[in-house]
DNA sequence: TACCCTTGCGCAAGCGATTACATGCAACAA
DNA sequence: TTGTTGCATGTAATCGCTTGCGCAAGGGTA
């Protein structure tokens, strides 16, 4: 019924060996022997079983995505830039979600990718969580993106920078009331919003102007959680001119929020995000942009290349990407 | 090193075949060794060989999501249910994109799925696509989501409905001159966007409204494809003062395209969308809701039931899921 | 007591590749 | 001529499970 190598075999007058390795493309196997094994492989519609060829040789061929989530935006788009790399090498991707801040549960992930990839890709997952850290003790290669950790190859941007940016454009525009809004407590922020933070900080002071913590706020990474920290920004008797938010979601929630109070973004509060999130145009929305699908491309590949190499710590231990800043209309000078 | 069903069956004391068929919970097996087996296998720390396994029983235990886009909302949404369900199921998610309308270059998706998968899930592939038919041509078990062919399972949600119910409530308003914006011309128009505007024709022809040909313009299904469809509207003689949108990304376009007109949705022309994407809440955007994440889990859960009772057609030909219409700012009664 | 079923388990034959090792042959140098 | 070397290929062990079949023991039934 289904052909297997034997029939390939012979059907081309050769041992399924060699049949293997003309596929392949291994060297030692002469040219006329691979077109030949070729030509029959298509002419029976030959496909090679996985399953049979993963439990020869040791290899999946597949790398694993792991995720917090995968509806939103950020994670929607990295992961797609991580499946066009991934189809091209002709890898399968393996796609797991697992548990996060928000108490979606999921189990937990390293069991789960045990002895089925060769290699893990983990989207934003705070360096320090346990669940990162079973899946490196895996012992197999694995790339972080949007995130930091020792030892681990990773890409992300320069979150300080890009605190940096936001907060100095503020403080350009004559600012000097500037407010935050960030994804968690600051003690609990991960290292891309912890270093956006501090970028922001870096602005302050070098600016000589006073980083006030009853001007920062912190809900959920979510629309949801930008509207209810502004909201609570608002409320403030000390209330900022201009407002900091570290992703672009919860600046949608914080425009929400000051439409709510009858406010005008630009206008009455600046408001400056992160992400260039592809409403964020469409809200009018200034922002720090960072390359969200290249992200996913380039710890794709870079793992690529780690697991062509063997092992081999593929050179780059960590890639900052660049970032710029997108002025539009909801940041405006100081009235 | 990495331990074998051999070494838990040596430390248990029983069979190889024991040991399978307790780990996996197959009956004819003694409580009390199944209770053993389970702890050695815990002791040891054993991982079943997800390859030696699929090999010898011809199984694959993953599933292969076949989609246009990843990064979409609609696609990421829908994704994200179905992965929840999988994950409880123990079934492995195998992605994999495909080239679509917008000349995003794929691999056909049917050689990559030969093999490695157990069964198909097929998000918005138009029913006529040829990637779809040769999928099918693999005879597995496949399940739709947004479309519909005969003979394949799949959930939608009625979209003729949908498109009766958006218009419906603009007729409500008053409003007489109604316009459309689709996806695409409407002869290509996959079912769900066909039928959404046979929904909207039917609306108008119950309410002895006039269809009028140069009211509707077609744009690519993204926000830019809505603005130009918007743009292209407003500037037509005959400006409707209502327009049906038939999705919410593309009315966020609309939306954007009449700001820059100076306009106001809601009050200078009504829109309603559909799909109650995550953000049309934030720009007040009246929809007819569909349960996006949903139809993902419920899809794919049929799926799982259609795997365990053999191929068999699992009653299910196709499901439709209820919509709502979800009243906001951007609709209001004509002036 | 004799017979039949059921239950629990082991045996061993696959599943379909990969790959270390062996082999044969041609080319080439000594 | 003979010994080397290297290339192209074949042989067969191996990867780690699943599962059809057979067998023994125990319990019912006639």
């Amino acid at each position: 019924m289904t052909i297997t190598i034997r029939d390939v075999a012979d059907a081309a007058g050769v041992s399924t060996a060699t049949v293997s390795r003309a596929l392949r493309g291994l060297a030692n196997v002469d040219e006329q022997t691979r077109a030949r094994v070729q030509q029959v492989a298509v002419d029976l519609d030959y496909v090679i079983s996985p399953s049979a060829s993963r439990l020869a040789s040791g290899r999946t061929g597949s790398i694993g995505v792991v995720t917090p989530y995968i509806a939103r935006w950020f994670f929607a788009t990295v992961l797609s830039g991580v499946e066009g790399v991934l189809q091209n090498a002709g890898m399968d991707l393996l796609l797991m979600s697992v548990s996060s801040a928000d108490g979606h549960l999921r189990l937990p992930p390293a069991p789960r990718l045990r002895r089925r990839v060769d290699a893990v890709l983990a989207i934003s997952l705070p360096p320090d969580d346990p669940q990162l850290t079973e899946v490196l003790a895996l012992g197999m290669p694995t790339s972080l993106i949007g995130t930091q950790r020792a030892g681990v190859p990773g890409v992300t941007i320069d979150d300080v920078q890009a605190g940096r940016m936001a907060t100095q454009h503020l403080i350009n525009l004559g600012h000097t009331s500037i407010g935050v809004i960030g994804g968690y407590q600051v003690d609990a922020l991960h290292t891309a919003e912890h270093d956006r933070y501090r970028g922001y900080v870096q602005a302050m002071q070098t600016a000589n102007l006073p980083v006030d913590r009853n001007r920062e706020t912190y809900g959920y990474f979510t629309v949801t959680g930008g509207e209810q920290a502004m909201t609570q920004l608002l409320t403030h008797p000390n209330r900022p001119t201009a407002v900091f938010v570290m992703s672009d979601e919860m600046a949608f929630g914080a425009i929400r929020a000051m439409r709510a109070h009858g406010l005008t973004p630009g206008k009455d509060i600046s408001i400056v995000g992160v992400d260039n999130h592809d409403l964020a145009e469409l809200l009018d929305l200034s922002t720090v942009a960072q390359p969200v699908a290249d992200m996913g491309r380039i710890a794709a590949e870079s793992l690529l290349v780690q697991l062509r190499t063997g092992a081999a710590n593929s050179g780059l231990e960590s890639l900052q990407l660049p970032t710029q800043l997108i002025v539009r209309g909801s940041t405006a000078p100081v009235a």
